[in-house]
DNA sequence: CAACATATGTTAGCAGTACTAACTTAGCAA
DNA sequence: TTGCTAAGTTAGTACTGCTAACATATGTTG
């Protein structure tokens, strides 16, 4: 340590920085992370890159085209974790379905920023169709574990309805939480614990 | 019409405006609402009300300040208006409960900015005494909503753990709606159906 | 009523933003 | 080697929030 040089994101000294667009990734996911989404600059990303605040537009149409990146991403790494979740206590069970939203909401909370440019309001990214199909695929994993969970225990219902009624309930757990507003007005709840006292309710056809 | 002077925000024509500060707030909340508070420039309220960009800092702090006066106003409005709907069903009833939480979500889809702005990350807007009281003040009403359910069905069990699930549900609910993420995942949800199928089982203790 | 004090406006300017146009350099291909 | 093109650059536009210094109205007080 000690040189403060940034190598990670610069290139290799000369003219042409060779792999700049990923390196923008890179120094713009890590600025999101520190900072938040709101306060992200495109201007900062190229100091951190060592590189001049016109030079993205050779690679990105505008600033939503480089977070884009970083909200696909952010959708790949929550399948991976709900996934990881589900199977630790297996597919059909009501343990599994509530880690899974443990998780989402865990994902929230480590990831902040993340989290809010996937599900925020940014009509420039809901229109995208990568970040739409991942989406979607997202929940499609939930319908799916909601499936195997009301055929092994007996449940009729449209599965879907009720997946979309977990989501509801888990992004609602995650959205308070980290806008800070359970501190406000409920300050000692364990969301965790509410998430598995809430879920047996919301399974019922 | 036709005469395009803003004399709604205007001032009498003199040198000194006369009620720049109402003015001023009249005049974000009307941007705030048409624009969303993300596009919202102090700017913009300034040649609204006639007045020159340095003036609004002779009546508040900064940007924020003005804000805050927004979001007071918006907890006021919420909290009449579920109020209503919580009386015309009737005290301790389930449709009492449940038109809470759909004028919650009406409230979010009629002014989502002004949701927005009441709801989100600003540490700013949620340092601020005034708003923290009102917050708490429109949760105490969900709580004493539940506790006259309970009271009414024979219903044992926290109610203002159970009146949190519930905000945590609805405020799901408003989030994924304003935020378009129904649209992108779940286009044909109904939420009043789902908030009305989900309060049973949220209420159960 | 005149003079001053203060509240509330003004203009000018700073530092920062996203983005564009025109120019330059490097790397590759004929 | 020549020259084309991709990928950098500098310089500049139009915007933002906010501050400092200056100007004007308003109202209080001798």
């Amino acid at each position: 340590m000690g040189h403060d040089d940034k190598s990670e994101f610069r290139g290799k000294g000369r003219y042409h920085h060779g792999e700049l667009r990923e390196s923008l990734i890179r120094a713009t996911r890590q600025l999101v992370v520190e900072k938040g989404a709101e306060n992200f600059s495109l201007a900062d990303a190229c100091r951190l890159a060592g590189v001049s605040t016109a030079a993205p537009y050779r690679h990105f149409r505008d600033k939503d085209e480089i977070l884009e990146e970083i909200v696909a991403r952010g959708f790949d790494d929550m399948a991976e974790r709900s996934g990881r979740a589900l199977l630790a206590h297996g597919a059909g069970t009501l343990a599994g379905i509530i880690a899974m939203g443990q998780a989402y909401v865990a994902f929230a909370k480590e990831e902040t920023p993340i989290f809010r440019l996937m599900f925020g309001q940014d009509p420039v990214l809901k229109k995208a169709v990568e970040v739409r199909a991942q989406g979607q695929a997202c929940l499609a994993k939930v319908i799916m574990a909601v499936e195997a969970y009301c055929a092994a225990n007996g449940v009729k219902g449209d599965a879907s309805f009720i997946a979309v009624k977990l989501w509801t309930f888990v992004h609602g757990a995650a959205s308070l939480l980290i806008d800070g507003d359970y501190v406000v007005v409920a300050p000692e709840i364990d969301v965790n614990t509410m998430i598995a006292a809430a879920a047996p309710g919301l399974l019922k056809g």
